[in-house]
DNA sequence: TGCTTTTCTGGAAACGTTTCCAGATGAGTA
DNA sequence: TACTCATCTGGAAACGTTTCCAGAAAAGCA
């Protein structure tokens, strides 16, 4: 079912077909009317590889996410998807489960399938493989949740900040000896940028740097992670946790050791997900 | 930079690369060399559009569903991209919002881009436009989580035996004035085959029916809606969710209601997502 | 050497569109 | 009536591939 059968059954030229459906060019009403009636008849419907080969351009997104199952990605994917479809584009997704060079396949595969633009959130924005080929390619990106050093297009939180502001509320509450907790810190900008965003802070108001923890994907190796903490360094009292899902994972492992939170120990994540609102306490 | 542009700089016709570059035909070693290194050196990748074009097959997957906020889609979508992409294949994205017409305006997109197949979780799988729409393109199609009436390619759960599992697992702690709670019932099959397993194997036991609780999307409607459940059915000693993410609201809201689980409530949710497992009781 | 067979190569026709161009038709004006 | 001008239409060339086909060159064999 082509343009060419619509065409041949409403007894007039491909071109002419094109011009009524995609109303980009004169046409008789009498004509008009015959294509769109034979059209809809026939249940024809444009056939988008031949017309994003024609007209370069797909109308299509790329997003590349690190991972799917932390609900930030999810949410943001959503969005964008939902606004991608508004706009009349759709979304063509991957996933980079962190891994740099599976990120530059991902690129690479996209800008193969000729995305307009591209919406990611990458490894290192700073010196960033996949965002140089897309740069090569002139095509347009936007980075999510990453903070460059050089200035690039891109929305996302100010982690230092946020962290800051983190440190202040559990200062403010009366605590000096924490924790920071972290999934993949090494490779990982935002783990970074909020642990120093929040060590600043402490440090500013006197208290001493907080303990670094990092811990594996597993959530239940946090169980003993935490027991471990907790015993080596007993003067703790809060734990920051560099997102919410680390949040969530530490709350649980926190009550497994018999505290309660946030009576024996405090515990404040990053993020904002929707079911972080579901907990007690939020 | 095309195939025209590696073939010229090569000195052969664009056959030629076409062969090489796919290893679809015979090439002297000389040639061979020739073209592949003026491919690298010209930085040459295919475009796809053409490709697809030509060869009838998009290596592209369609996949919708209901929501991406809910963390059972979320993972689903994970492990479709991931085989996907290990098999080649590339992840369209659509997202139904529930919305019936919404699902067939996105199947309606897809085809129009020439996927290959599609992934997904409809409103009604008896009767879905969508889905007739891809079998007049003789597109295949999986389903998730549906239960369909009439035998249809999926992969999903048997939500009626689940749901007495459940029944009996609340019947042999002791529960027999039970409430069934549900977003959008009346729009869900998943939720009301839950519900008529749920209340089949209670009825067997002797056990009164499960009230029947229809709250909206907004998790703090919960509240309210438990309290006067609560007050109106004071017998009431179980609930049971028809999905996680409620079953999660309900913790909160039980428990805001000065309420102890599972001492003074019991709950049981339908799912098992990951973010359940980090919340005690899990 | 002459023959067949194999190996390699390029031209050209698709795939389904859009769009430029020029020809045809009809209406308006002098 | 003859002219211009606007409106409508179809042919054909792109867009970037793959693949069929046939011709050329090289290799094998008697």
């Amino acid at each position: 079912m082509t343009i060419r059968d619509v065409a041949n059954a409403a007894g007039c030229s491909i071109a002419t077909v094109s011009r009524v459906l995609n109303q980009s060019g004169p046409a008789s009403t009498d004509t008009r009317d015959r294509v769109l009636a034979t059209a809809s008849e026939l249940g024809f419907s444009f056939n988008e590889l031949g017309r994003s080969l024609q007209s370069q351009r797909s109308r299509t997104l790329g997003v590349i996410v690190p991972s799917l199952s932390n609900p930030v990605f999810a949410a943001a994917i959503d969005g964008v998807q939902a606004e991608a479809a508004a706009a009349g584009y759709q979304i063509l997704l991957a996933c980079s489960n962190y891994d740099e060079d599976a990120e530059t396949r991902a690129v690479r595969t996209l800008i193969g399938k000729q995305i307009d633009g591209a919406v990611m959130t990458v490894a290192a924005p700073d010196d960033s493989p996949a965002l140089a080929m897309l740069s090569a390619q002139e095509t347009p990106y936007c980075l999510m949740f990453n903070q460059p050093e050089t200035p690039q297009p891109g929305v996302g939180v100010d982690n230092v900040a946020a962290s800051a502001l983190a440190a202040d509320m559990l200062i403010k509450a009366g605590h000096r000896n924490t924790a920071f907790l972290a999934i993949r810190f090494a490779g990982s900008e935002r783990a970074r940028l909020r642990h120093d965003g929040f060590r600043a802070r402490l440090g500013a108001a006197g208290c001493p740097d907080p303990v670094l923890v990092e811990v594996h994907d597993n959530p239940r190796d946090l169980d003993a992670r935490l027991a471990a903490l907790l015993s080596e360094h007993p003067q703790i009292t809060a734990l920051y946790a560099s997102n919410d899902m680390l949040a969530l994972s530490a709350m649980r492992a926190v009550r497994a050791l018999g505290l309660r939170v946030p009576q024996d120990i405090s515990l404040i994540g990053f993020d904002g997900i929707a079911i972080a609102e579901m907990v007690e306490p939020s």
